[in-house]
DNA sequence: CCCGCAACTGTTATAATGTTGCAAAACTTG
DNA sequence: CAAGTTTTGCAACATTATAACAGTTGCGGG
């Protein structure tokens, strides 16, 4: 599965889109699970950059394709692909975000650039780490942890001088 | 400041209340911040429990008190509340829990329990130094850090010997 | 004392996000 | 094909949050 590009560096962003979707294919073949047209609709269109989409913005596309759909149609795709591991939700924004690391078990960490607004998934075994170990200090008993990070990426710090 | 109680242990909760209280009017001295009535009353009921509370919530109470109040009134109190450091929203709950460390410079990390809902605001510096450093590590500068962990606490890991 | 500014509050309306419930349609399996 | 399951369409509704503007209050300088 692909060797992450960065978000904000500039690349053949069709490939992100094309892998994305093939492995979703093969994901959901292995877990018996359906990838219906709208589920692979939904996920491509959340996969069309790498800025987390609105559901809202998501039905607003699907719209735009001559799809009769409401909000519980982008709802329940979502949910479907939140559930496959295929997409992440960015509490802190309201929105999703296709995962990067599907079908490998892993903890997201997500780096929300405030500026460019795309967002890159990271593994960080150390961080995961650290938390577990906090958290189980209080004797806390982890089932998700929900880590995400805002700031500047790289490219934005360079027009970005001040604060 | 308080020697944080554990909030699903059985506590004197008032004194949390009233030390919470103490150290807000303390803390908006400091900065010369206005704790008007309805703040202060709104972090009061922030902190009827270690529950986070949401917006609408603190509002239905508001109206209990006869305060003729609409959303905004929360949301600004809330608002102000949070420039200030005395409560902290869960992005992951919509809702608003104060803050046991009012006036320390930290990094808030909660643990929620699914089972009883309390929340747990812990300062882990390893856990900040990890993320930190896995930040660094992409060139990207940290501004705000959103750490929400959901699981068992303690007490109902007993009763729920399931999952 | 009172004017004038700034901060705070009240009020109405509206936006944005997410859910429930039920019936119809599509797919799966025997 | 028939029966059962999953998925979808659709209408209504619930929850969370913000915008815009007018009124009020607190406070320092004439
Ligand atoms: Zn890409
Ligand atoms: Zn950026
Ligand atoms: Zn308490
Ligand atoms: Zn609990």
């Amino acid at each position: 599965m692909s060797a992450s590009a960065l978000p904000y560096r500039p690349h053949n962003h069709e490939a992100c889109v094309n892998q994305a979707l093939a492995d979703a294919r093969e994901i959901c073949q292995r877990q018996n699970a359906r990838l219906t047209p709208t589920r692979e609709r939904v996920l491509e269109l959340i996969w069309q950059s790498h800025k987390p989409l609105g559901a809202y913005d998501v039905l607003a596309q699907l719209t735009e394709d001559g799809h009769n759909a409401a909000p519980p149609t982008v709802y329940r795709a979502l949910d479907f692909l939140q559930q496959h591991g295929l997409v992440h939700r960015i509490a802190s924004l309201n929105a999703f975000i296709g995962c990067t690391h599907a079908g490998e078990h892993h903890t997201g960490m997500f780096l929300i650039c405030r500026a460019c607004g795309n967002v890159l998934e990271m593994t960080a075994p150390a961080v995961s780490e650290s938390v577990r170990q906090a958290a189980g200090a209080e004797n806390f008993k982890v089932s998700d942890v929900t880590l995400e990070i805002a700031g500047l990426c790289p490219s934005c710090q360079l027009e970005h001088v001040d604060e």
